[in-house]
DNA sequence: GGTACGGCCTCCCCTTGGGGGAAAGTAAAG
DNA sequence: CTTTACTTTCCCCCAAGGGGAGGCCGTACC
């Protein structure tokens, strides 16, 4: 099938899947004629499996991993188990970042009247020098 | 004083103090003869606080925005903690999809025995249709 | 037969926030 | 005077594609 009819199933944008034919994640093979991408059912699997995982925060290159796996009929579960936990504590490490982000800024909000006054604690807390 | 001095007093990169130049956030003086870029301790004082603000995930759009607000004695508090407010927001909806994301990863990980067997749950959802 | 429309192709520039490094000018120190 | 450290501009690079130009291709319609 044709690109677009390939990124339909895929839940994909052409532009997203052609990329991934350029950086030959996912090889369709090519119509001699009109050298259009053409893709198999095969394909459109692997362009659904790499889309669901980038949806889970895996990068390009983490993708690459799992397909090899998911490819590879021997490999073991612990590896890809692996890259999973990997990728939750990297997660996690943000979380932790973002959260006490968040905290920081809502003491400096809590501090901040808001009102129509110049004065703000905000704007200060940026500029105290440690 | 030079780009050096400056960057190491605001801890900032030499790279980075340059390109906060170029896209006119920080504009020192020239030095006429030489051409190198001339940092008064005001400069720097900007430096700093936009380095603080980045820290505090502000873009840097945000940080001209706020860099405006700084040097602008008769803004509103309000005008600042709207920002901030929005800033929070927005950490806030980061932390409920990565929460979410890690608590989808942390049951596929669960599920998967992690062993030296081929078969491996994690894979399996991430190939299923949807 | 023509032609209008839509899909596909490649190619190039754009995004964020700088990092790396080359080639060349300059300053400070020995 | 020479070495070394610093600065300048310039260009390419990252992720993960998006936007759009210009050019083929195929088909549906008149």
């Amino acid at each position: 099938m044709n690109i677009g009819k390939a990124a339909q199933k895929a839940g994909l944008s052409v532009k997203t899947v052609r990329y991934y034919a350029n950086i030959g994640m996912v090889s369709p093979q090519r119509n001699t004629q009109t050298s259009y991408r053409d893709y198999a059912d095969d394909d459109v699997a692997k362009l659904h499996f790499i889309g669901k995982a980038r949806r889970f925060n895996f990068s390009i290159e983490e993708c690459k991993e799992l397909l090899s796996l998911y490819e590879d009929k021997n490999r073991t579960s612990q590896e890809v188990k692996t890259l999973t936990l990997a990728k939750i504590a990297e997660i996690d490490s943000k979380l932790t970042e973002l959260t006490s982000l968040k905290d920081q800024l809502q003491l400096l909000a809590k501090s901040c009247k808001g009102n129509d006054r110049p004065d703000c604690p905000i704007l200060d807390a940026l500029s105290i020098k440690p």
